[in-house]
DNA sequence: AGCGATACGACAATCCATGTCGCTGGTCAC
DNA sequence: GTGACCAGCGACATGGATTGTCGTATCGCT
């Protein structure tokens, strides 16, 4: 777009090619993309926007250990370029909130610096309104909220690195029979965040099947000097459909009957299961009839039993018998520790 | 910081001056705020700077059907200031992934243009990889998906701008009792987003008292004449503990001992419950026994009676008391179901 | 030691950003 | 309608900032 000598958009570019920390760039590098987009340039005058201009204005930070020189951001620096607004900074501080409960903290802590840029926005506000934000906005998390597994920044970096700029692994695995690390190669070709846990699906060594790894028992990483190896023809939803991570149980929908009462009927008509349910109600009761395709997973099995004895299910049959036998089994167990130990 | 008339960091100020699409901003008013950033500077120049400079390099409209003309940046432009990486590009995709669960797609759409730029990044990568990474990642959900209610972009920024900006709100809402839509003033004290539902915190008309509002309820939105009323110590965080949303039925912790299986436990041992609980092998059994210390509310039952048979709850002896009396009575249920209608 | 690459200071030429002025076109008040 | 006012715009002269060049210094590699 912005071909000739125009001092600054030079500037401009050149921020958005400088990345932050623990990235950096070397002033040859820069020249050069520079002159792919266009601006024919002096090296002087580059060396000169960088010292001289940028860096009196924006923590970037010179690296000079190495000849040609490297050039980086402050680990914190944010800047949003068109300026942010109230309902996108509030969306931002939800945003925050509901994934430091989705994701590992090194993860979500990639977006630290726009999170801050959102809060601080909000402080600007403070002196008008008395809003006192921060005590006025949470985000409930859906579902038991349990704590994401601990992971290390650097790690995250190189996983990311290795699965979308496709390189193999070298890793070592803490595997699942506790205690044993073992050092492998391994060749991504998926990641899959669920809950609160973040796995890697790769090949390992020589096999040519996928299996799943927990990032958190990933314990030191770097790229492998062998190339990746790709699997043919890999999509992750048809391996997810397939149930290959113990989701779904058969790939097709099952169609959902049910009777549930008033308050469930009231949650489902806010919050539909399926974009296409269908509530009626009952002749005579308050409880309402629900029909409604829904995938045959242990998500929806594990919901339905969490609602109890507000929902009683009429199909499909296997999951009103594993409704069943799990009542059956909770009565049985419980009564036998009242036999043991009577209260 | 820049105070002088440096015009490079001058075009920046003001990149950051000017918002997105729905709103604007007249050219005298950024005078005015780039008077107050130390940049003396005339009214032409920054004439000059928009129209000559600024848009032609970007995405920036001016709407001159009023007379102080006003500026804006097309709907969905965003700039990464510090370049994107492939961790934090890779960070956003499941951001958007797992928001689309959680938040009402208006107020998830304002970080659209952040999630565009990260595909696009993405994409530029594909030419050196061959990783097509948007079949590679996925973000499951943590428990059922229901699905976030609609909600206008409008009504979201109205209320955004309401709550953090000290405003009343004149609204029509649909309240519970279907189909009556009534109009009242409310002042917003906070805001919960649970689940995908999202909650105002407001007084209606003159009440003293705070009710919940849920945001797709809200039919139609306009900021009212009357200033806002607060309510003189409000904290939502005590107001959330004391039980006002049904959450936590009593505002300390509760002792949680259980029984859980091998399953479960290598699940709590990869995302505990809380930092502090503990998991003990039991003598002669592969189950393990669980301590911990959890809020007492209805989420982390719904958790427990989730979980079915793989978990038996020793205490609290109040949740053991719901458990057993929820069994009961769903094999109440299904029994009497299927002695009307036997398979 | 020598070569190549990069950083940096100095300097002159040029380019461009700036304030000023005057005109235009719109809005508002009377 | 009309006059006052305000913002936008074109033109122009000027002064300051940006640019390439050159020479020198420093580092790393062979």
């Amino acid at each position: 777009m912005a071909d000739s000598r125009d001092t600054p958009f030079r500037y401009l570019t050149l921020l958005q090619l400088i990345p932050r920390h623990p990235h950096k760039i070397a002033t040859t590098t820069l020249l050069e993309k520079l002159n792919e987009r266009g601006y024919r340039i002096d090296m002087r005058s580059l060396q000169r926007d960088l010292r001289d201009k940028l860096a009196l204005h924006f923590p970037l930070v010179c690296d000079d250990s190495e000849r040609p020189y490297r050039w980086y951001f402050d680990r914190d620096f944010h800047c949003n370029l068109p300026a942010l607004d109230t309902a996108s900074a509030l969306t931002l501080v939800l945003t925050e909130e509901y994934l430091k409960g989705l994701l590992p903290p090194a993860v979500a802590g990639r977006l630290d610096p726009q999170f801050r840029a959102a809060r601080q926005w909000l402080n600007g506000l403070e002196g008008n309104g008395i809003s006192q934000w921060s005590r006025r906005v949470r985000a409930i998390p859906n579902g038991k909220a349990l704590l994401p597994a601990p992971l290390n920044d650097e790690l995250w970096q190189v996983v990311a690195q290795a699965l979308l700029e496709g390189k193999a692994l070298e890793v070592r695995y803490l595997s699942r029979s506790r205690g044993e690390e073992k050092p492998m190669t391994l060749h991504p070709q998926g990641l899959v965040s669920r809950h609160s846990v973040t796995y890697l699906l790769a090949m390992a060594n020589d096999y040519d099947d996928i299996r799943h790894f927990a990032l958190h028992r990933i314990r030191a990483a770097s790229f492998a000097s062998q190339p990746l190896r790709q699997m043919a023809a890999f999509d992750l939803d048809d391996y997810i459909k397939a149930g290959a991570f113990g989701y779904r149980q058969s790939p097709d929908d099952v169609t959902l009957r049910a009777r549930v009462s008033p308050q469930v009927a009231w949650l489902l008509s806010e919050t539909p299961l399926t974009r296409e349910q269908c509530l009626t109600p009952e002749p005579d009761s308050d409880w309402q009839r629900l029909d409604a395709q829904v995938p045959d997973d242990q998500q929806t099995l594990w919901w339905l039993m969490g609602m109890g004895a507000n929902i009683e299910v009429l199909a499909p049959s296997h999951w009103c018998d594993e409704i069943y036998r799990n009542a059956q089994q909770v009565i049985q167990r419980m009564d036998a520790a009242y036999a043991v130990a009577p209260s």
